[in-house]
DNA sequence: ATAGGGTTAG
């Protein structure tokens, strides 16, 4: 590596191992560079901080403790933050108590600030009431960044409360820290209230409105994202990279991709640079709408690449369906030098278990422990029995189960559960019904399967037994709603749902398409189509579920060969799924539904999860 | 010279 002396900073910023820290530490030694004490806490700064480097911390530790003299407040407080955003927040109060020590320094703004959002990170309610005090004590509550910091922390503890009274005691609340109130109070779920306030500020910057467009796209609510994000370019804010961050997580979630190619060409046109976390947005946005090839061809252009953007395209590829290549890419990422987490590891194991790589994935959930020293989740024995399971192997499943060391949770018996339902094992699927209501009663997922698996071997007793027990245990299932994009808009659906202003024309585009494809020699099963529906409803033969309402509007509203995209937020059923096969050859129209699990591409009349799901 | 908002899975 070259280095010169012209800008010790920003060279920091290109090592990625300790060897090359060391080495430019050598060579600015040398070259007396660091003899200057802002600029010796300058590059101690930007080593605690550097993001490449997996030992950036202790190394900047190190450097500190050799050079007690050249310890400024400027160090110390870069220490303070660094470690605020680490694994180790706590350590932070290591050098708070170094500022305390030394003589010629007394803590500032910067440091409460920093030591609060220690506080916050480290989930450590004690140290940040005293973190609170040590501020007030020292004057330092008049500054909108510590009041900022603290109204954070107390979010991030749970503590409404707390953070109510810090804003409340406020005269004139600063923007930034009505901002953090904002983002508050849309994060402990009081939304209506963090809209409220953000309408009635004065000013209101990228900041506020990147914190409210985050605060519904959290929660779920990502078309009031959406639509504020539409609020703000009218109002002509200037929009940044976080801005484009938050609207593509909204169009992720409702899988608008017209909505997110717009924001790919936005991004284009106005050359922001392709970060790591606005790259791992788009990517995953894609992934998310079912476009694997664009998905990969953004992922593959980007200049760097961290666990997160492994992470997304792994569960993307999963998701999709296409689990040899998780394992590819996971090779990719150990060569990349990334370390996996164990959300990568749900992601891997997941892959696995859609391409039935049992021999693969039993050999990932091993070197997870083994090689990674990452302790597995409940998550993780649940993607192994489901693995086990979706592979026909039930007997390894339930002894996969029996040797959990810890209580096996509900996720664990519905992934047998599920797989009861594809190999039509009845007995073992009650069995792990039986464990899972002991654990989760109001589950309507376990339920349904259930009912799916009598209704599948035609067990209608069995059917009507479940539908009973939901009723008297109060369980109601979920109502099934699809959303669809036309032109940008997007149009949304429920079950037997008759209120979309052109309703009498998809009745009759759906009778015709019904007919059609069963001239093709499709077949319904109206008992698995019925069982979702209320008794009153069942009668009604026009009570349909809402992905068939809107692939008979995309029928009849979309251009010929453009692809269907459906996001569903329930599992799809069988008749459903057997309606998008027909259709996708009858009417010659590719079809991409995005289920609560995963994706099913419809072509020709085949489905890429091979009828498994 | 340092401060706010954002990324992955379920």
């Amino acid at each position: 590596m070259a280095i010169t002396t012209q800008n010790p900073i920003a060279i920091v910023e290109l090592c990625s191992t300790l060897r090359q820290l060391r080495q430019l530490h050598g060579h600015l030694l040398a070259a007396g560079v660091l003899l200057d004490p802002p600029l010796f806490a300058k590059f101690v700064a930007a080593v605690a901080l550097s993001p490449r480097t997996p030992h950036h911390l202790p190394y900047s530790h190190e450097l500190l403790s050799h050079s007690p003299h050249h310890a400024s407040l400027f160090a110390l407080n870069s220490m303070i933050r660094a470690h605020s955003k680490s694994s180790t927040p706590i350590k932070s109060f290591h050098f708070y108590r170094q500022i305390l020590l030394a003589d010629a320094l007394s803590p500032d703004n910067y440091t409460f600030n920093f030591l609060i959002r220690a506080c916050a990170q480290a989930s450590a309610p004690e140290a940040g009431r005293a973190a609170h005090a040590a501020a007030l004590r020292r004057g330092f509550l008049s500054d909108a960044h510590v009041q900022s910091g603290l109204i954070h922390m107390y979010a991030e503890l749970g503590s409404s409360d707390a953070f109510r009274r810090v804003y409340g005691e406020l005269q004139n609340p600063d923007l930034v820290t009505q901002t953090a109130m904002v983002s508050a109070c849309a994060e402990s779920g009081e939304i209506e209230l963090a809209r409220q306030l953000f309408d009635e500020m004065p000013h209101r910057d990228v900041v506020a409105w990147n914190a409210m467009i985050a605060g519904y796209s959290h929660l779920g609510r990502s078309r009031e994202a959406l639509d504020l994000f539409g609020l703000m370019q009218v109002e002509g804010v200037r929009i940044g990279e976080a801005t484009m961050v938050s609207v593509l997580t909204a169009c992720a979630h409702l899988g608008a991709l017209d909505q997110g190619k717009w924001v790919h060409v936005f991004v284009e046109k106005n050359k922001l640079r392709l970060t790591v976390t606005l790259g791992t947005a788009l990517s995953d946005m894609y992934f998310k709408c079912g476009c694997v090839a664009r998905a990969m061809d953004v992922f593959w252009r980007m200049k760097e690449r961290n666990v997160y953007t492994w992470t997304s395209a792994i569960s993307g590829l999963a998701m999709n369906g296409n689990g040899g290549k998780c394992l590819e890419l996971f090779e990719q990422m150990k060569d990349d030098g990334v370390l996996p987490n164990e959300v990568t590891f749900v992601a891997l194991l997941r892959g696995c278990s859609v391409a039935g790589l049992v021999e693969d994935g039993r050999d990932v959930f091993e070197s997870m422990k083994s090689r990674y020293g990452i302790e597995p989740w409940l998550e993780h024995y649940g993607c192994v029995v489901d693995m086990y399971g979706r592979a026909g192997r039930l007997k390894d499943a339930i002894s996969f189960i029996d040797a959990m060391p810890m209580e096996p949770h509900a996720g664990a018996w519905g992934a047998l559960l599920n797989a009861c339902r594809l190999h039509k094992n009845i007995e073992l699927g009650e069995y792990a019904m039986e464990k899972m209501m002991q654990l989760e009663l109001r589950n309507h997922g376990a339920y349904v399967s259930l009912s799916n698996i009598y209704a599948e071997s035609r067990n209608w007793h069995g059917v009507s037994d479940v539908r009973e027990l939901m009723k008297a245990k109060g369980v109601r299932k979920e109502p099934g709603c699809s959303v669809i994009e036309v032109d940008g808009q997007l149009h949304e659906f429920f079950v037997g749902d008759k209120s979309h202003p052109k309703y009498i024309k998809i009745e009759t585009t759906m009778k015709e398409m019904m007919s059609k494809l069963r001239s093709a020699g499709y077949v319904s099963r109206t008992n698995q189509v019925l069982f979702d529906i209320e008794e009153e409803e069942k009668e009604d033969a026009l009570c349909w579920h809402s992905e068939k309402l809107a692939i008979a509007f995309s029928l009849m509203s979309l251009r010929d060969g453009v692809t269907i995209r459906i996001v569903k937020n329930l599992r799809v059923c069988w008749d459903c799924h057997e309606t998008s096969k027909f259709v996708s050859k009858v009417f010659d129209r590719e079809i991409v539904m995005r289920d609560r699990n995963r994706f099913h591409h419809f072509k020709d009349g085949v489905c890429s999860c091979m009828d498994y799901w």
